[in-house]
RNA sequence: GGGAGAGUUCCCGAGUGGCCAAAGGGGGCAGACUGUAAAUCUGUUGCGCUUCGCUUCGAUGGUUCGAAUCCAUCCUCUCCCA
C-alpha cells in the first residue's frame, strides 16, 4: 500500500512559514493544516499570528481558529484532528500541507503516534502536586523508580510536570511510560512526508524579524486583544500563549508597557530557540535557508522544487 | 565651590585581605522532550596545551608573603548643600 504524501513546513516562530505554506498550496493545489498550539484558539488572533483571509489566500485552512479558549488541547487532539484533515485533503485530490511551529504536534501526527490507552485530567495529578510540594521532586522520581526504571532513569528531579505525567500513566492504566512509548509507536506511518524547515543561518536576522513582528502586533492591537482574552477567564491551554501573560504586569500597573513588549519580545526569541532546537533533530528534513535565498520567490521556487521531487518519487 | 556615595565578568548584582575566574539573577549558547509543548526541564557561559597555567573587578602607582577587597592620586557617574 502506498502511503499519503504530505508536506510538513516547519521552522521557528516569524520564520516564514505560513506565507510559504500558503505559496506551495497555491502553485501545487494543496490545502493546510495548522500544527499550532494556539493558532486553534478563537480570538487570539494578533498573538498567535494567526493567518488571516488575505494571507491565507483562498487556501482552506484547517485546525485553525476553532476552539475557545477556554477548551483544553493535548496532541493527542491533534493527531486525531489532523488525521481526519489530511484524509478529507486527499479525498479531494489535494496535497495536504501540514505548516506550523508546535514540534510535538507535528512529528507526533507524521510519526502515528498512538496515545489511544493513555489518559489524561486525572485526580493523581493534583495529589502528587501537593506531594511534590512536601517532600520534593526526588522523593517522587523514586517512586517512579520502582515501577519504571528507564522513565525515571531520563528525567530530571526538577522536571516535576513530566515525573507526575509519567507517575499517572502508571496509576491509572498500569502501563508505564517507557511500555506506552514502546506501543504508541506500534503502527506504522501511513504518511510519505516532505519535511521542509525554515532555517535561518543568521541567529541575529530571525531575531530581528521577531522584534519587527511583536511591534507590528502592538500597532495592530495586541493590547487590546490581550485585555480582551485575559478578562474572558477560564483559559486552559491557551493561558500559556505567549502575548499576554508578558502584559500582565502592565495590566496591574507594576511595569511600563516598553518593558513589558520587551519582555514579550524576549520570550518569543527565547521560545524561537527551543524551536530550531527541536527542528534540528529532524534530519531526514530539507533546510532551506531564507535569509541566503534573499528573495520570497527563491525560497518559494526551491521548496517547489523539493516538494515535486518527493512527489514525483515512487513511494 | 562644599559634602556623601558609587564604578565588579555580555547586563544587573553579591563579594571589604588568602577558601575568588569571583555568589545569585538576567541574557546568550547548547540540549532534552509521548495527552500542559508558545509549556516544562537540563547543561554551559574570561582565555589556554584545562587535575595545570595565564589575564580580569574604572586607571595608575603603592602597602602586603598574598589585593576585587587596604592606601594615594587621577578619571567617570549619582545624590545632597551652594
Amino acid at each position: 500500500m502506498s502511503r499519503l504524501k504530505i508536506v510538513v513546513v516547519a521552522g521557528p516562530t516569524a520564520s516564514g512559514k505560513t506565507s510559504l505554506a500558503v505559496e506551495l498550496a497555491v502553485r501545487l493545489g494543496g490545502e493546510i493544516i495548522c500544527a499550532d498550539s494556539m493558532q486553534i484558539y478563537k480570538t487570539m488572533d494578533i498573538a498567535t499570528a494567526k493567518p488571516t483571509p488575505e494571507e491565507m489566500r483562498g487556501i482552506k485552512h484547517y485546525l485553525t481558529d476553532f476552539l475557545d479558549p477556554g477548551e483544553e488541547f493535548s496532541v493527542a487532539d491533534f493527531v486525531r484532528l489532523a488525521k481526519e484533515a489530511a484524509g478529507e485533503i486527499s479525498s479531494k485530490n489535494r496535497l495536504p500541507i501540514i505548516c506550523g511551529g508546535t514540534g510535538l504536534y507535528i512529528d507526533s501526527f507524521i510519526n502515528n503516534i498512538s496515545f489511544e490507552k493513555t489518559c489524561t485530567k486525572t485526580g493523581v495529578r493534583d495529589e502528587l502536586k501537593a506531594l511534590a510540594d512536601e517532600k520534593g521532586g526526588g522523593y517522587l522520581l523514586e517512586m517512579l523508580r520502582e515501577f519504571d526504571p528507564e522513565t525515571a532513569g531520563r528525567l530530571h528531579e526538577n522536571n516535576l510536570a513530566r515525573i507526575i505525567r509519567a507517575i499517572e500513566i502508571y496509576r491509572e492504566t498500569g502501563v508505564t511510560m517507557s511500555e506506552q512509548i514502546k506501543n504508541s509507536r506500534a503502527a506504522e506511518s501511513p504518511y510519505d512526508v516532505c519535511y521542509l524547515v525554515l532555517d535561518y543561518f543568521d541567529r541575529e536576522e530571525l531575531y530581528k524579524r521577531i522584534d519587527r513582528r511583536v511591534d507590528e502586533m502592538v500597532e495592530r492591537g495586541l493590547i487590546s486583544e490581550a485585555e480582551r482574552v485575559l478578562k474572558s477567564g477560564g483559559l486552559k491551554t491557551s493561558r500559556q500563549a505567549i502575548g499576554y501573560k508578558e502584559l500582565l504586569p502592565y495590566f496591574n500597573g507594576e511595569a511600563s508597557l516598553e518593558s513589558c513588549i520587551a519582555q514579550l519580545k524576549q520570550s518569543t526569541r527565547r521560545y524561537a530557540k527551543r524551536q530550531i532546537t527541536w527542528f534540528k533533530r529532524n534530519e531526514p528534513a530539507i533546510r532551506l535557508h531564507p535569509d541566503a535565498l534573499g528573495t520570497f520567490e527563491k525560497l518559494a521556487d526551491e521548496a517547489e522544487k523539493a516538494v515535486r521531487e518527493h512527489l514525483d518519487k515512487e513511494d
